[in-house]
DNA sequence: ATTTTTATTTTGATCAATCAAAGTCTATTG
DNA sequence: CAATAGACTTTGATTGATCAAAATAAAAAT
């Protein structure tokens, strides 16, 4: 009985909580996140905490509770599962998913996701990467080393791309910088903060730091 | 942009001018369609006006506009291949899935809908044998003839189901009463409003007049 | 042609979500 | 430690969708 707005409320606050976790989760943080201003997420954080979804602490910031996680964490779960469905069903462009998605997660049924789950024979991951949670909201870790990290001349294995706009995307794809994919850095520019790299057979491109910190990879 | 709630009552209105056709909606049909009180179905015409969605005469009813009724069909399109969805992709049984279909029909985009259309391989109606308008809100006629009409002794095609309720489609499909099949009307019972049928090499059984005119049958 | 009934409209209020702008903490930083 | 900047909260207002109940118009019945 969440509305759409409080499932994104939860949804954001969760991903937040997440990312760059000191126990509570920051007003400001929360208000840009949701593009709204910083009296509304105030006023929001109230009634969230009336319905028990976090506790909020004024000028603090705010923690979910269980019921919140959950909520939070299904909106994750709907989402990713929408996103594999409209990419590899219906063979919409990586690009162009996350909206959509965004859209159709509030009204996507219970029962309707899990006939989706079985019929997309139950992915751990979307096409950009990101896992699934369960249906019970067991999420796998993912991997803490982005391309930046990496060390000049070894090959690494792309697990995820972090941004979800458009633009990236569309780029990320072009250059062949996409999940599943293996990529080798070969130099550092540390004074240009840009490195320079090529994904399997393809041409050699560099990223800037920003960019590189939004790639993550593995071993 | 309309919003979801205009969505709807737009959807509502073109249904009924289908149905009931005398020029115009009157009010009453409205709210009682939308499940909402009568002044708020008044005040909520007067909207659809400003925005020039229909003609609204006090006290007398509403005329779509053009733009009015082109929502309206795309809606029911996106309703309808979102059943379509349900039934054939996804498995779920055809008494679940009006409800379903009734909130994805808001969230999804056009180019969502045009890729699950291909997807489908164009439908021309839905599982319960109402005709798909097309993208550019061409809507096949359905038959008049219902059970009711025909004749005791011939064999017709069941072409639809008019009551979307989960209880009555569960009994029809039950009883063999699907798009499709073939029906025979064995007797009738004038003075108890009730119909004695058979569909194809299943058991006989009876049925009220008034459920008999919500099947619709050709031939 | 009155009266009564039924359909519709008005009015005033509520609720969720939002904003702008004014006010208040808190954390530097000089 | 006081001044100031930045983060956060409050306040008051708005918008869309709704309801209940009172008012009115039209249709039907007497």
């Amino acid at each position: 009985m969440p509305s759409a707005t409080v499932e994104n409320y939860l949804k954001a606050i969760l991903k937040l909580s997440m990312q760059c976790d000191r126990g509570e989760v920051p007003m400001g943080m929360i208000a840009t996140s949701l593009g709204v201003t910083p009296g509304t997420a105030t006023s929001m954080m109230k009634n969230l905490q009336k319905e028990k979804w976090l506790s909020y602490k004024s000028r603090k910031g705010v923690t979910l509770t269980p019921s919140g996680k959950k909520i939070g964490m299904i909106m994750i779960r709907r989402h990713r599962l929408l996103e594999t469905f409209l990419v590899e069903t219906l063979g919409l462009d990586w690009s162009e998913i996350h909206d959509e998605a965004e859209e159709l997660e509030h009204s996507i049924s219970e029962k309707v996701l899990e006939k989706l789950d079985i019929f997309l024979g139950k992915p751990q991951h979307d096409p950009h990467g990101h896992p699934i949670p369960t249906k019970s909201g067991v999420i796998r870790r993912l991997p803490q080393k982005t391309l930046l990290d990496s060390l000049v001349g070894k090959k690494m294995k792309i697990e995820s791309i972090l941004d979800q706009s458009p633009a990236f995307l569309t780029y990320a794809k072009e250059k062949g910088l996409m999940p599943g994919r293996m990529v080798k850095l070969l130099k550092r520019e540390e004074i240009a903060d840009s490195i320079e790299l090529q994904v399997e057979r393809m041409s050699r491109f560099s990223l800037g730091y920003k960019s590189a910190k939004k790639i993550l990879v593995s071993g």
